[in-house]
DNA sequence: TCCTACAATAGACAATGTCTAAAGCAAGCG
DNA sequence: CGCTTGCTTTAGACATTGTCTATTGTAGGA
């Protein structure tokens, strides 16, 4: 965590206490959370943050590669601080809980030359669906 | 097109010129619009349509099987006539492009059970992401 | 300590989608 | 063929998520 923010000193990012909170409440919490969540917790650290500094952060944040934007759903976007290790995910259909997964093999080279259509494929993104433990027992 | 009109009514859907041009715009038309371009084609095609109809319609052929729903930004959900044939998309990074694809393998398969979390995992979505002959020559 | 450029703020605005209450109409029935 | 019934449509308010702007604040170097 200090990591994340050593680092983001050291690329010229002025610190200020929004920044800082922001960075913690990613670092803090391993889950996905939304942009409105992150400025809920960000809040009761630090009363007076303003939700367009929360957004902006996290802008910044994917910008500079430190966090992931995910959308598992088509409603809020997610941020994903797990940036530094590649990986997909798995949604439930039912609560919308995210797990990050592994893969094996390398989807990118599933598609034949004859499906690119002449892209220049760069990226190839994962989402399993199912229905996790918790609401298969519910 | 008359095929999908023809399940539809035999599944007691009750036919109205809004169902009707919402159900031909969909099927002329062999892209992903978002609900917003299939309003503007279906107004073209009867003035009075309403905006709430529109999506009532496409949330309704969703539900029936007929069409997909597709997230492949996280601005709108586009609709995908396509909904008898399993696929994934090619998008275009820089003009958002989409294409159907279909990868040689299962990646349902590539998930093991090591990586499932106790998850009844049901389907996989696969983006490909990249940039399109045409953004490449621009 | 002071300056200056960068950052934060409140709140308006925008895009997409959902809901409601009232009016309209498809299709079965006599 | 013309009712009747209940499903459908409509306009527009509302909700959610995100962006932008003009003003105020402040981090960090001189």
């Amino acid at each position: 965590m200090s990591d994340l923010l050593e680092r983001l000193r050291g690329r010229g990012w002025r610190m200020t206490a929004q920044r800082r909170v922001v960075a913690e409440v990613l670092d803090g919490e391993h889950v996905h959370l939304t942009a409105d969540e992150v400025h809920a917790r960000a809040v009761a650290k630090l009363p007076e943050i303003s939700r367009a500094t929360v957004y902006n952060t996290l802008g910044e944040l994917v910008t500079l590669g430190e966090v992931l934007e995910v959308s598992t759903d088509q409603r809020a976007k997610r941020y994903d601080p797990n940036a530094h290790q590649p990986h997909h995910h798995l949604v439930c259909a039912q609560c919308g809980a995210i797990r990050d997964v592994h893969p094996v093999g390398n989807p990118l080279a599933d598609l034949p030359d004859t499906e690119r259509f002449g892209f220049t494929v760069s990226d190839v993104e994962v989402t399993y669906r199912g229905v996790c433990p918790n609401c298969a027992a519910a």
